[in-house]
DNA sequence: GCATATATGTTGTTTTTCCAACAGGGTACA
DNA sequence: TGTACCCTGTTGGAAAAACAACATATATGC
C-alpha cells in the first residue's frame, strides 16, 4: 500500500478521494520519518505541534512512574494516528510514544491542519469536521481503556478487555497484539498474577488460549 | 452570573465577546433544562447529539457494572461541559450523566456547533477551534484520570490524585469535590480501605485532612 | 435538645494480588 | 544439533486490598 492509499484508511482522511488526498498533502507539508524497533517517537516531557499518523509498523503508547513500573497506554495500528491531543495544547506530554517495531511516521502540523489554508482548498474544511471526529473517538476509547481499569479483580480487567477486543474483531476467536508483559502493562497488573488468572479461567471454561490466540466461551456482558 | 457571563467562562466560548455570544445562541437555538439531585441527564444506552454545559450546579459522570459496583469517573462543574464526543459519533452512551446537586443544563445541537451556520456568522469558525480544543483537553484530562488508575496501590492513587488537584487549585491546602464514597469510586477502590489508608499517610506525616480538607506536606512528583 | 440519618474512621478476617524464584517450551542462530 | 535467550506458566510466602461489622462523628429535621 502506498501513503495516499493508507491515508485514506485513516480517520483524519476519511471521505476525501486519492487525488483530493494528494492535493491536501501539497497544503499540509507533511514529513516522513523512520524509526527503528524500541525507539521513542516522542518522551515524556517534551511538547510537539505536529501529530503522528503510522504509515508502516505500530507505535506504543506508554508512561513510566518514578520506580520504572511501565504501563502501556495503548496501541496505534497503521493509518492510526497520535498525539493530536498534545499538538493541540502547550502542554509537555505525559506520555512517550515508542516504535513497538521497524515504522514510519508521517508528521503533520496541527495548525496547517485545522486552519483553513491561503489557497482556500476546499478539502481543509472536511479535515476539520474529521479532526473533530477523531478526537471524540480517541475519546471514547480512553473511556473504553478507563472502563478496563475500573474493574477491580484481575479476572474482570482480563474479561473486560478481552471482550472488547472480540467485539472489535468480530469474532469469539482473535489474535491480540500484545504479549503477556505488554498486556499486564495495559491491564495494570503483574504479569505473573495474570498468568496464574489466565490458567484459572481456563479450567473455569470461560475462555481458551495458546499464546496470542484467544477464544471465548462465555456469554457477553 | 447570567447565562452569557457563565459561557464566557467556558472552553467553548472561549474568546468571545459577551455580545457575539448572545449572537452565536441564536444560531444554536440551544435549550436550557433543569434538573434535581440525582436525577438522571443521561442514561447508560442512550444517544444524542446534543453536547451539555453546566450552567448551575455540577455533574458526574458515572458507570454501573453488572454487579451494581458504581465508578465515577468525572466531575463537570460550572462552565464544564459534557457529552460533546458522545454527540459526535453515533454511539450509544457507556456512561451515565447525573446531577450532583440541583443543577441547570443548557444543551447545544453539536451540528449546529461543528457546521457552519448559513447565515454565514463569522465566530462560527472560533467556535469549531474551540471545540477542537476542549476535545483534546477533555483527551488530556482522560489520560491524567487513567494515570491515576495506573497506580498499583490505594496509597498511589491518593497521592496521584491529590497531587493533580492540589496543582489544578494551585495550592498545598484544598477543598476536594468529592466524599469519601464518591472519591473511592472515583479512583475505583474501597472506601473503608481507601480511609485506612489515608490514616496511614497523615501518620506518616504525608498528608493532613479534615473531611474534604486536604493540606499535602510531601515533595512532589 | 433530641432523634435520626449520613459520613467517616477503625478493627479483624478473608481473599486477592504482588513478588521472587524457578521450570518448561519455543525460537534464533552459531 | 546444541546452546542461549525469551516468553509463558507455576509455586509459595509476603503484602495489600476487600469485606463486614461496628464505633464515632457530623449533619439534618423535628
Amino acid at each position: 500500500m502506498n501513503m495516499v492509499q493508507i491515508l485514506q484508511t485513516s480517520p483524519l482522511f476519511a471521505g476525501t478521494k486519492e487525488d483530493e488526498i494528494a492535493q491536501l498533502l501539497c497544503c499540509l507539508e507533511g514529513r516522513t520519518s523512520d524509526f527503528a524497533r524500541d525507539r521513542a517517537i516522542i518522551e515524556e516531557g517534551d511538547h510537539t505541534d505536529e501529530l503522528g499518523i503510522v504509515l508502516k509498523g505500530r507505535v506504543h503508547i506508554t508512561r513510566h512512574d518514578f520506580w520504572g513500573n511501565r504501563s502501556l497506554v495503548t496501541e496505534v495500528a497503521v493509518g492510526g494516528s497520535f498525539a493530536e491531543a498534545l499538538a493541540c495544547t502547550t502542554q509537555a506530554s505525559e506520555v512517550s510514544v515508542v516504535a513497538a517495531e521497524q515504522s514510519t511516521i508521517l508528521f503533520l502540523n496541527i495548525h496547517k491542519v485545522i486552519t483553513s489554508c491561503a489557497r482556500g482548498c476546499i478539502f481543509h474544511h472536511t479535515l476539520i469536521e474529521n479532526m473533530v471526529r477523531l478526537l471524540s473517538q480517541r475519546n471514547l476509547d480512553l473511556l473504553k481503556k478507563i472502563d478496563h481499569l475500573t474493574k477491580r479483580s484481575t479476572r474482570d480487567k482480563l474479561l473486560s478487555y478481552l471482550n472488547s477486543e472480540s467485539k472489535r474483531q468480530q469474532s469469539r476467536t482473535f489474535t491480540i497484539p500484545f504479549d503477556r508483559q505488554q498486556l499486564a502493562d495495559y491491564l495494570c497488573v503483574e504479569r505473573s498474577a495474570m498468568s496464574t488468572e489466565l490458567s484459572r479461567m481456563q479450567a473455569d471454561g470461560l475462555v481458551e488460549y495458546q499464546r496470542r490466540e484467544f477464544t471465548l466461551h462465555h456469554e457477553e456482558y
